[in-house]
DNA sequence: CGCATTTGACCAGCGC
DNA sequence: GCGCTGGTCAAATGCG
């Protein structure tokens, strides 16, 4: 009780993406007539941001922005950018720091592939290859109480401890980033295969939270999804983590496809990090409309609109918009991302 | 039969 | 230390 109310970001805060440095951007999505995989919306609503707050932060921290600077031309970025988008609206996206001391016990990604620790995930993030190993035994001390996991019984005392302290150390999990869309359904098709694994109710909210994860073998992306409580008709998705191969839609050789992989080349000229990832995440989500039926309770397709964006691009020094403590109201959020600030000189 | 979802239990972090 | 909360696990179940 008390907790809400001392907590600012509680009426919110769905991901508790970072309750300290968030970088929160918008920007135009691909939204390009000319790509036919794009189905014109009649109502596309293009919101841009405001109400932002910016603070500096700590260096540690990079934020999505930064991410995306550094890795890639911006150009095609702004390209891309500027290309309108499909069946949804993006209204906003968020760029979540790696950091996040916040109740995330495991959280990292890459600890879903006890199978490959040190999958390429690790070798594109901050992380140390030590971290793989840290979550591979924090998977198991959790496993403990099931009698399947007798591989390797032996070490579990040791497993635990050795766990308690490397996730001390390491806390810091994969970047995230979300977003909000305007869509009926609630999970969207981005190209990807996601498999459920939970559902939480979420607090303060009559809807609840999907915990997905990437199918694919060796990666560990993971992404949430849950529905706004002050605009139903909002979908808010948090992704995290990179995807270590191609978006099986792109395969399939479309044009979203090859926009994805134009973009993809550039940003891997650079730092995989989080671009990469943003990249391949965003681009497949607009060719949805796709058929490709997806496990999805909503199979139907919708008629999601990507509302959203902005994006902060600021290569001068690392800057972080910070969410407010209201930020969390998406009531603000929503209408009030219409403008950003402008950092620029 | 294989794979995805459901769902209650479990666990870790945090505030009090 | 306790309770709350978010996140994850995994058995059961559903579905093609």
């Amino acid at each position: 009780m008390s907790n809400e109310e001392r907590d600012p970001y509680n009426h919110y805060d769905p991901f508790n993406y970072s309750h300290q440095e968030m970088d929160r951007s918008c920007f135009p999505f691909f939204n390009d007539n000319s790509s036919s995989l794009l189905q014109n919306h009649h109502h596309q609503q293009v919101v841009t941001p405001q109400n932002h707050q910016v603070f500096d932060s700590n260096p540690s921290y990079m934020s999505f922005t930064d991410c995306l600077h550094g890795s890639m031309d911006y150009n095609i970025l702004s390209r891309a950018f500027d290309m309108s988008c499909s069946s949804s609206e993006v209204i906003s996206q968020i760029d979540d720091g790696s950091k996040k001391a916040v109740g995330e016990s495991v959280g990292t990604s890459e600890n879903n592939n006890p199978s490959t620790p040190n999958s390429s995930i690790s070798s594109s993030s901050n992380e140390a290859p030590a971290t793989a190993a840290a979550e591979e035994d924090s998977v198991k001390s959790k496993k403990e109480k099931n009698p399947k996991g007798s591989e390797e019984g032996d070490d579990e005392d040791k497993s635990k401890k050795v766990t308690k302290t490397k996730k001390k150390e390491k806390r810091q999990r994969e970047p995230r980033f979300a977003f909000l869309t305007k869509s009926e359904v609630d999970h969207l098709e981005d190209g990807y295969r996601w498999r459920k694994y939970g559902q939480k109710a979420v607090k303060n909210s009559p809807y609840p939270r999907s915990y997905y994860r990437c199918t694919t073998q060796k990666c560990g992306v993971k992404k949430r999804v849950e529905r706004s409580y002050q605009d139903p008709s909002i979908v808010i998705t948090t992704y995290e983590g990179q995807h270590n191969h191609q978006c099986p839609a792109t395969l399939r050789g479309n044009a979203t496809g090859m926009l994805s992989t134009s973009l993809l080349a550039s940003a891997a000229s650079g730092r995989p990090s989080l671009p990469h990832e943003f990249l391949t995440q965003f681009l497949p989500m607009n060719h949805h409309h796709h058929h490709h039926h997806q496990h999805n309770q909503a199979g139907q397709q919708p008629s999601n609109s990507m509302l959203y964006s902005n994006l902060n691009i600021h290569n001068h020094h690392q800057q972080q918009l910070q969410v407010p403590p209201d930020f969390g109201l998406l009531q603000d959020l929503v209408p009030s991302f219409s403008h950003k600030q402008q950092l620029d000189p």
